[in-house]
DNA sequence: TGACGAACTGACGGGTCAGTCAGTCAGTCG
DNA sequence: CGACTGACTGACTGACCCGTCAGTTCGTCA
């Protein structure tokens, strides 16, 4: 065996399954009230196997979650990362942000922002991911504005400003349990895009 | 004895007295951190005590968010209920909504939403204190607009969108730590509201 | 074939914490 | 004064759950 710290891709491949029924059992129960046990057992798997794997919970939680909110970036990019008007990319950017859609799961980065108050990975993973995301938007804006299509005055506030709208109305949507119905939602949203790239 | 259900003002002064211990343990730890044994040491009482005012744990905590959270808002209508133009007025609404600002308390809140995802009693809470919120900015910029200094086309969805843009960018600032800094986001909300309004 | 180590098990220790309960104490009423 | 009650104590219990560890299995390599 010349190799030596590289894990095999047995593994890497154990690694990655006990990070997706993490993020399974996080959506179903929420972050806080995920235990070592539920993942172990939605595995049928013992608890030891998951704590050879992963040191501690806390680092597993935190893996799990930056993997999911990974996985749904790439995913973005990937639909970003096609032909299509300006106006079509934004679209379907700003569609993909959306509560309504499953796609940012809103439920568990609403969970992932409280956690990242106490815990500086999560804090840390939040942050990048956060950010990315307002890049994928800020890039498609200012494509459209040096394409002539959009005229944001400045694309990157554009950005900022429309994710963070959209943030606000994911919370009063998820969180309070429709109080604010989803066509109002889209009318707010798509009233703020008009206004954003005139 | 005559009167027999209504507690005694002892009784009532006690309960505040916990809540408000409670109010100060949560900011301090979190909510999900907060130990009923923490609010008992911190007044110097027993647990057994808080145990006789509240039966349960989750109660504590969602009675004590609540007080809390309408202590808030009864202090921003009376800021509000001031003399001032309607612009005067809508910048102590907008200032007092605001991240740097200690006034609401974004990291309680933030936590709040996240319980209120599994929490019935802090979903109610939150919607109708976060709806209250709300109502308050909406009827500021209805005042600008009757008197004829807003040109909002609709102060009610202008409202919502001026609060969500708010509470988007306040996670960002609170929960990322400083990834945009507050004169940014002052900037961002400044030129929000000058086009809601202009 | 036998040694070795990586992957894995499952029982268990140890710590935490919500909620209980028997009992104390001070004040009040008859 | 003596019975009664409501506020309060603090020790306790029962449940939960993380992380450990001794031991098992199995594939691989000498």
């Amino acid at each position: 065996m010349e190799k030596s710290e590289e894990p095999g891709p047995a593994v890497e491949k154990r690694r990655i399954q006990i990070l997706e029924a993490t993020c399974t059992v996080m959506r179903k129960q929420g972050i806080a009230a995920t235990r070592v046990g539920d993942v172990a057992k939605y595995l049928g798997i013992s608890t030891g196997l998951v704590h050879y794997h992963f040191d501690t919970k806390d680092e597993l939680l935190a893996a799990a979650f930056r993997h999911a909110a990974e996985k749904e970036l790439e995913a973005l990019r990937l639909l970003v990362n096609t032909d299509g008007t300006p106006r079509e990319l934004l679209d379907i950017v700003v569609d993909n942000f959306f509560p309504a859609s499953d796609f940012p799961s809103w439920r568990l980065w609403i969970e992932g922002w409280a956690v990242a108050l106490r815990s500086e990975s999560f804090r840390r993973t939040v942050m990048e991911l956060d950010e990315a995301w307002i890049e994928v938007l800020a890039d498609t804006l200012t494509d459209g504005v040096a394409s002539g299509d959009f005229a944001c005055v400045n694309p990157r506030d554009s950005a900022w400003r429309l994710a963070c709208l959209i943030e606000g109305l994911a919370i009063q949507q998820v969180a309070h349990g429709g109080v604010i119905n989803d066509v109002e939602t889209r009318r707010l949203v798509a009233d703020a895009v008009e206004t954003e790239i005139g």
